[in-house]
DNA sequence: AACCTAAGCAACCGCCGATTG
DNA sequence: GCAATCGGCGGTTGCTTAGGT
């Protein structure tokens, strides 16, 4: 026989999230790190599937997700990966350690998707965003060549490095990860791998709290109209004001405690963040929320913890898993070069040429 | 002010590969 | 080895809000 269930299906929860339920997952992610998600709603007492409950965490709650418009330049890195990678979220969200890939889903269906569309039905000639599947053209076989190369080297020397690493590593799960905000959760897929999980001395969710901050934030911004809404109306009306809230941050730095904070204070007359930061006794919570720049191999403990969590994989291009901290992911070369602030001209260059569906053959 | 429509987002659904008993 | 479940992912739906008439 299989495995029993994760939880029965009569009397499950569904529909937006309460305020009450994120605090009730954030505390038992906070105790017990995230995965093991069959175990979170009879743990916590939530009446939501555990998928649910991944959801909610891995899309809202988690720390250094940033919420909001989406900048230029995540955009058009966007148009560029969708054009190489395909409608494969997760894999383009890997390359934006703050956004979610339902986020960018989301963005796509709703703004890029219509974008391309008018710009390829209107002009289609210099067009910015012209470099998609759907509408590239033959002239500048250089530059996509140089893209190619460039990646195909990189691939390369991921899955090379990667080879090495593993032998190094002798293919055992770490146990000399360092004892905190060292990610204990390298594979969150693996509730295998979460057993052991002790990262309740951690602070590596820490900004939980602040997520969760910014969504009460939003909750009692609008009293008046939850007041009289069921609760589900409610919650919806939070999220909906939360992201309002965040959607004023169009930059990592406007993401950070230090400038939501104070606004959420001079909105609601209680500081939430701090409220929550005596709620689960956190610390070094601006510390742990400003490290929210495109470098997730190269910031905080806590951002590597938490990408790897939610953005285990690049269409196999070559994550490691059981990594120490000095052992830098392979494919963050690849990743390095695309986040590369200082490349990053040169990337949206770049994202001005038409790449053909064969650049996605080369992550087959 | 009331109604209608479109846009945007959060959450759910279903499938697939991996894992476990 | 098999069956059942888990976790992850992409597609889709439903609700809320904003904008227009």
């Amino acid at each position: 026989m299989g495995r029993p269930p994760c939880c029965d299906k009569v009397g499950v929860k569904k529909g937006p999230w309460t305020p009450e339920e994120d605090i009730m997952l954030v505390t038992y992610v906070q105790e017990h790190g995230p995965g093991n998600w069959r175990s979170v709603p009879t743990n916590t007492g939530l009446r939501r599937c555990s998928k649910s409950c991944r959801l909610r965490w891995t899309n809202y709650l988690r720390p250094g997700i940033k919420r909001g418009n989406f900048t230029d330049q995540e955009e058009k890195m966007i148009i560029q990966l969708q054009a190489l990678l395909g409608n494969k979220w997760a894999a383009i969200a890997s390359y934006l350690p703050e956004r979610t890939d339902n986020d960018i889903k989301n963005f796509w269906n709703t703004h890029l998707k219509k974008k391309l569309k008018k710009l390829q039905s209107g002009s289609s000639d210099n067009s910015t965003i012209s470099s998609t599947k759907n509408g590239f053209s033959s002239s500048s076989a250089i530059s996509k060549g140089q893209w190619e190369r460039r990646l195909q080297t990189d691939i390369k020397t991921a899955k090379q490095a990667l080879q090495d690493a593993l032998t190094l590593d002798g293919s055992k799960p770490s146990p000399v990860l360092p004892d905190s905000c060292t990610s204990p959760d390298l594979n969150p897929g693996k509730p295998g791998n979460n057993n052991g999980l002790s990262s309740s001395s951690c602070t590596t969710y820490a900004s939980s709290c602040e997520n969760i901050a910014r969504l009460l934030q939003g909750w009692v911004k609008t009293p008046s109209s939850s007041s009289v809404k069921s609760e589900q109306s409610k919650s919806s009306s939070t999220q909906h004001s939360f992201y309002n809230a965040a959607a004023t941050a169009t930059t990592p730095a406007d993401c950070t405690s230090s400038d939501e904070t104070p606004s959420a204070e001079s909105k609601t007359g209680i500081d939430l963040t701090e409220a929550f930061e005596s709620l689960f006794g956190f610390q070094s919570l601006v510390e742990s929320s400003t490290s929210s720049e495109f470098s997730p191999a190269s910031g905080s403990p806590e951002a590597s913890i938490f990408q790897d969590e939610s953005k285990p994989d690049l269409v196999g291009v070559g994550v490691q898993e059981h990594q120490n901290p000095q052992q830098i992911p392979p494919f963050s070369m690849l990743e390095k070069w695309l986040l590369d602030e200082g490349a990053i001209q040169a990337k949206l260059d770049l994202a001005n040429f038409p790449f053909e569906e064969e650049s996605a053959s080369l992550f087959q």
